[in-house]
DNA sequence: AGAAAACATTACTCCTCAGTAATTCGTATG
DNA sequence: CATACGAATTACTGAGGAGTAATGTTTTCT
């Protein structure tokens, strides 16, 4: 055995819960309701619908797994509830993924 | 208006293409067939069959996914095919999200 | 207390996708 | 040429998740 063995990617016990995060990140609602809460620190549901246009039922189903899930955090004050990102990580991980993104862009690499 | 004005995480018109290659990566059969990958540099259908326990059918369809997304290349020799990782930032992202996954284990941030 | 505002939750439909068995395609071997 | 092997593809079933309308819950105001 001549070649070079790497470490894995993901240790195999943590396989699952890996998937289950990068789902949790892998749709256009809450990315985009991710990127308006990025640029405004903390938004209330309502500024959260004006700025992306999605309906009140449906973001609010989106910031309930992305509160569940430890993404975002969740401060009620009086009728309001005001969201914010509290995970740090996920700044780092959508940079790399756009990042590639835009590069595949410029070569064929499209599906 | 006194609070900083952040970049967003994803630039509009990325998200979706950001979200399709995030859920791409959103599958634990994919991401354990990414690990043999990464750990052997390149292997035979048969033999990620073999490391992973998963179905030829199964396993045979991830790749193409995995492949049209540009992730995994393909190299046809005699009746074999051989894939390998082609795709460098894939580490990079695995690696932040496995560790992100590491630190909330300790804490209590589990659905 | 009654009404309205701000979110959350429910119930439901629809659509995508994962897994499987079976088939097909391409290449080597006797 | 017939056969066997390795892998891709197809057809099918089932489960999960997205979007929506409607309803529920909590707080505020008069």
């Amino acid at each position: 055995m001549y070649v070079v063995m790497h470490p894995p990617l993901v240790p195999d016990a943590l396989v699952e819960p890996v998937a289950a995060r990068l789902k949790l990140l892998a749709d256009p609602v809450r990315l985009a309701v991710l990127n308006v809460l990025r640029i405004h620190q903390e938004l209330s549901v309502q500024e959260i619908l004006d700025l992306t246009g999605y309906r009140q039922a449906n973001v609010s189903k989106h910031l309930g797994l992305l509160a569940r899930g430890g993404i975002v955090r969740r401060r009620k004050e009086g009728v309001k509830a005001f969201y914010s990102i509290c995970d740090p990580t996920v700044q780092g991980i959508c940079l790399l993924v756009a990042k590639q993104v835009e590069d595949a862009q410029g070569a064929g690499v499209l599906g």
